[in-house]
RNA sequence: GGCCCCAUCGUCUAGCGGCUAGGACACCAGGUUCUCAACCUGGUAACGGGAGUUCGAUUCUCCCUGGGGUCACCA
């Protein structure tokens, strides 16, 4: 038998890292399998529904190496003879199976309203029990039922859900049996006309000839609505497998809405009363919402919103989706790996591996039963690992692609060589590809935007010692003037002598006070590529601002 | 609350009746260093509790506790 695993997104958002994890464990026991991975968008809600949403999807999945035999077409991937692959055209198929089990009388029009519905399920919750659907629309004659239908009158239909205990067999969790009872009457056409996610999925499992059912541990209860239908439908059982959730390190799960908590937060410990502007002056959230959406928990911003506010405050939000660990600069190689490890190991020790290594080994018997929580330092451990084991080549390339996409002042700001000094003097440092640029940016900001904040590191730096920093910046400034080439090895000549001279060999005596001047702080990469990045013109306006700005200041210090 | 599932260092995990309970990240200490990192060396740290089964339980069973999932015309 062919195994085929189905990624089966609905596409309401990006690919979150959850998702993500799945989609990679169905990838590697397909491709580890001589398998099939089929890709298929369930859009049966068509509130939540969007085109680019599944686009994103598909991108995200690409950038993971993540690839599928069937699915939509994107570039030369897709197809497949078991199409279409959104769910939303298949409507003919699933209306013929539907109307099948009603004829069987194994399925029933409902009228209930979504008011009734919602009152029963209030008293219930209220009465502390679980809701189960009361069957009230059986009590309906045939002819009461053709005629509200003739009339046009909404309705659903429901499964006729027989009264038995169901069994699950799951080769993750095991086997679990819930009483006959636990599972009610469930809708499987909506009054839109779709079916709903349970009924859609076993019918395309089983039309997708899907073998293996890997998805997350929130469908694990569903699993008994799924053999009831694919019982009375007389359609295969695939093998389920379910996965835990991932969680956030303080076992609140990793969501979406956790950047509107970050932001939320932020904005209250700052204590902001109105939304930023853009930048012609505009609020970029209308009062109204930003005063709601400040107040109430529940409320979300939309994602572009969210990023355009965190970005005008300078708040960093947590990386959720796959597309922000790749702005943020993690290599996807990394983040599957490291996924991969959240709910699976190889066995042994090891912990680095590729995903030709996952596909080889895994399986579903080694797939961990609880959730994990991501743990974000262990990712940038990994991920510096991954940049540190680059040649220099490599690094430069995949950072140059990385400015251009996200940091595109530095392409502007700096020459073929500046950046490629940035890059060889990041390599060794950086966690991610964006840190060179994030930690860096003054090296494009405009000379004059240099300010300087007389903290604890800059006071030692700057009025210190016999004599100061200060005053060895001023004696430095003409050697640096003096050069005719400005690269880093000239730069070192110069300032090695200018120390043995003038500071007792000790290069930290002139270093900091450079650092502090040409980056208004005590961080930098090393003082001799820093100033090279720079340029000679740079540096000694920068010099000459620091020197007015802090002698003016100096006495105080 | 009903039903279902789960339980090893702070975190991700190895372990599948007998181990000094292993690794990785984090953390701590020391070293290196022009800053920050990075790097090197060493260290602290776990079987949730209680009954059984057994010559012997982290490992098997039960109970408790704790955690998670689910109870939609969302998936």
């Amino acid at each position: 038998m062919t195994v085929v695993t189905r990624f089966a997104p609905s596409p309401s958002g990006n690919l979150h890292v959850g998702g993500a994890r799945t989609a990679l464990y169905c990838w590697a026991f397909a491709r580890g399998r001589d398998g099939r991975l089929v890709l298929r968008i369930e859009d049966t809600d068509r509130k939540r529904s969007s085109d680019a949403a599944s686009l994103g999807f598909m991108t995200d999945l690409d950038w993971l190496g993540i690839d599928w035999d069937e699915g939509p077409v994107q570039g030369e991937r897709g197809g497949g003879s078991h199409g279409p692959y959104f769910q939303s055209e298949r409507l003919p198929i699933y209306t013929e199976h539907l109307e099948r089990l009603v004829a069987e009388g194994k399925a029933y029009h409902a009228f209930d309203t979504p008011e009734e519905l919602d009152a029963k399920r209030k008293a219930a919750r209220q009465a502390k029990e679980a809701y189960r659907y009361d069957r009230a629309a059986l009590e309906l004659s045939a002819e009461e039922v053709e005629a509200r239908l003739a009339a046009g009158e909404p309705s659903v239909i429901r499964f006729r859900t027989p009264d038995a205990a169901i069994t699950i067999v799951d080769e993750v969790l095991g086997e679990a049996t819930l009483p006959a009872g636990e599972v009610d009457d469930f809708v499987i056409r909506k009054a839109d006309g779709y079916p709903t996610y349970h009924f859609a999925v076993v019918i395309d499992d089983a039309m997708m000839e899907v073998s293996h059912v890997l998805r997350a541990q929130e469908h694990f209860n569903n699993t008994a609505k799924h053999m009831v239908l694919q019982d009375a439908l007389g359609l295969p059982r695939p093998v389920y497998g379910h996965l835990s959730l991932i969680f956030n390190p303080d076992g609140s799960k990793m969501s979406k809405r956790d950047k509107d908590k970050v932001l939320r937060a932020a904005v209250k410990e700052r204590s902001i009363e109105d939304a930023p502007n853009d930048s012609n002056g505009e609020p970029l959230v209308a009062a109204d919402v930003w005063s709601t959406w400040r107040g109430d928990k529940s409320v979300q911003l939309d994602l572009d919103t969210l990023e355009q506010v965190a970005a005008a405050l300078d708040v960093s939000l947590p990386e959720i989706n796959v597309a922000d660990f790749r702005r943020s600069g993690y290599l996807p190689e990394v983040l599957c790996n490291f996924l991969a490890l959240n709910g699976w190991s190889a066995g042994d020790d090891l912990e680095k591996f590729d995903n030709a290594f996952l596909a080889e080994r895994f399986d579903l018997d080694r797939v961990q039963k609880t959730p994990a929580k991501f743990d974000r330092d262990k990712l940038l451990a990994f991920n510096l690992d991954a940049i540190q084991g680059m040649s220099p080549e490599t690094f430069h390339g995949l950072a140059r692609a990385h400015a251009a996409e996200f940091r595109p002042e530095f392409i502007e700001r700096l020459d073929e060589s500046q950046f490629r000094t940035l890059c060889d003097a990041s390599l060794e440092r950086s966690k991610t590809l964006d840190e060179p640029f994030s930690v860096n940016r003054f090296l494009v900001a405009a000379d004059d935007e240099i300010d300087w904040v007389v903290t604890k590191p800059v006071r030692k730096a700057m009025f210190k010692g016999e004599p100061t920093g200060l005053e060895l910046l001023a004696k430095v400034r003409p050697v640096l003037e003096g050069l005719s080439g400005f690269d880093a090895a000239s730069i070192e000549t110069a300032i090695t002598g200018f120390v043995e001279e003038h500071a007792e060999g000790n290069l930290g005596r002139i270093a900091q006070p450079l650092r502090v001047a040409v980056s208004g702080g005590p961080i930098s990469p090393p003082i001799f590529d820093t100033l090279a990045i720079l340029g000679q013109r740079a540096v000694l306006a920068r010099i000459d601002r620091c020197l007015e700005v802090l002698s003016e200041s100096s006495p105080a210090g």
